[in-house]
DNA sequence: CGTTACTTTGAAGCGCGTCAAGTGGTGTGG
DNA sequence: CCACACCACTTGACGCGCTTCAAAGTAACG
């Protein structure tokens, strides 16, 4: 059932035809959600994970005031909490934004066929990594780019991810949120996202029309979004490379005494 | 040898005394880090784990361009990549922030470990967790707040964790980093980083002399900061409230089919 | 075909960045 | 012991990027 999340999974980690057959039977129940409909809230103990088959969602804070921050966008084969450990209480909500369609497991059963299956459960760390590998790149654009390279490396980072679940082809993919969608997850006022959707429209670098992303020179776009792919990649097995010796291996040398402790 | 992360797991998780015994052989050695030196390049590929024991170091992303976001503090206790999978390839440098002093674990040693211990596997999840949440609070911080306000969550964010490790008394801590640390950790320059400490000073809400952080109303600055510590507290074991229904639970009532599909 | 939601455009204002000069504390070498 | 250099902090002036408010235009949907 959950083809998004298999294909993901065995593109990063390898998965064997018996794990695929696994993580299929683990589905017990799927579930509709409308456009704008909370998934999960903020403040819940999940004994459960969803997997997103269909649609968009994001994970969401909110402050008191109203404020909100999109801090991830949730695709299909995303998973929506963290799959590890139940119970989970979770310190965000998540809610769709396009009708959405997922996958309930159940923790226990989770957790079992993780037990079974060293393969799967290696797969949800590594995937579970890749998540945090997003989070801590999602900081660093909100912190540190402009308005038009946060939005060009949002959508470098979209489409990379789409093409890892077969939803995106050669240059272009469906793009179904609002501006307001997209300016809350960078950090950027609606209104400004517009004039800056439009400055890259003028540039060449996409078009964008009727929820239809295209781009037309990744590299182009890339190269204007400083977007470095290999925070997506997790490369499945030991990636070892005796060329590369660590720094934390290189220091011996310079090592010394301390001057002073915090 | 690890007192912090044995303290903070201990907190957050539970060990036995077995645990904690295992805990400390763990670790083979230690070494010594200078101020700015680098104790992790992006692009390692880590068979190791390393454990701050004193000072303080940040994980951080560099563009080419020189523009640099700090995207995580690590105090003492922290561990300064995932313990779960090994060899793990890091998308972050790590640098010293005042002289540090690290123990170093080897990766098959913990996973070993882990796998005899699931006391102790737990442990680590759940810190990995916690360094989850941290990473989606701070794209929220730097996302969606003022300068005033950043500054201000980020303080309470270290006392907070200072305190977990037993580094902080009631109502103040060192803080050993210049307004440029700062700046890079909340997406301001060091000069805006400057008045706005001193506006929170002109507030009364901290006095910051020496390296000395003294926040005498916690409940001011919290509110300030529209600060909730409920992210960095994961507590121990199933914390399930039967009196709580998640969301995930309560939509059967409003579940209707789709309209359209993204 | 009307309504609603999203996008677009303009104008005004503020928060924060940048540049630049000056201050104070600390360690170093003569 | 003093002079110097260095580094972090401080302060002012100016400008830009982004926000806010407001209104008009346009596509989607019942």
């Amino acid at each position: 059932m959950p083809h998004h999340l298999i294909r993901k999974l065995d593109r990063s980690a390898g998965l064997s035809a018996n794990d695929k057959d696994a993580l299929t039977r683990l589905v017990r129940e799927t579930a509709w959600f409308n456009t704008d409909q909370d998934l999960i809230d903020e403040g819940d103990t999940l004994r459960q994970v969803s997997v997103i088959l269909n649609g968009w969602a994001c994970c969401y804070k909110q402050l008191a005031d109203g404020r909100r921050q999109i801090i991830a966008y949730l695709l299909p084969g995303d998973v929506c909490s963290t799959p590890l450990v139940f119970p989970n209480l979770v310190d965000y909500s998540v809610r769709a934004l396009t009708p959405v369609r997922t996958a309930r497991i159940d923790g226990q059963d989770m957790l079992s066929t993780m037990e079974r299956s060293a393969g799967i459960a290696r797969a949800f760390w590594l995937d579970t990594l890749a998540t945090a590998a997003i989070q801590r790149e999602w900081t660093a654009n909100v912190g540190l780019r402009t308005a038009r390279e946060r939005i060009a490396h949002l959508f470098c980072e979209i489409v990379t991810r789409l093409h890892a679940v077969g939803l995106a082809d050669q240059d272009s993919c469906t793009l179904p949120l609002t501006q307001e969608d997209l300016g809350e997850a960078v950090g950027l006022s609606a209104v400004h996202v517009n004039r800056t959707l439009q400055d890259l429209r003028a540039s060449g670098l996409i078009t964008l029309k009727r929820q239809q992303l295209t781009i037309p020179d990744f590299a182009a776009l890339r190269s204007v979004a400083h977007f470095d792919d290999s925070y997506l990649c997790r490369r499945a097995g030991p990636v070892f490379d005796a060329n590369r010796v660590p720094a934390s291996q290189r220091l011996d040398v310079e090592r010394v005494g301390p001057r002073m402790l915090a």
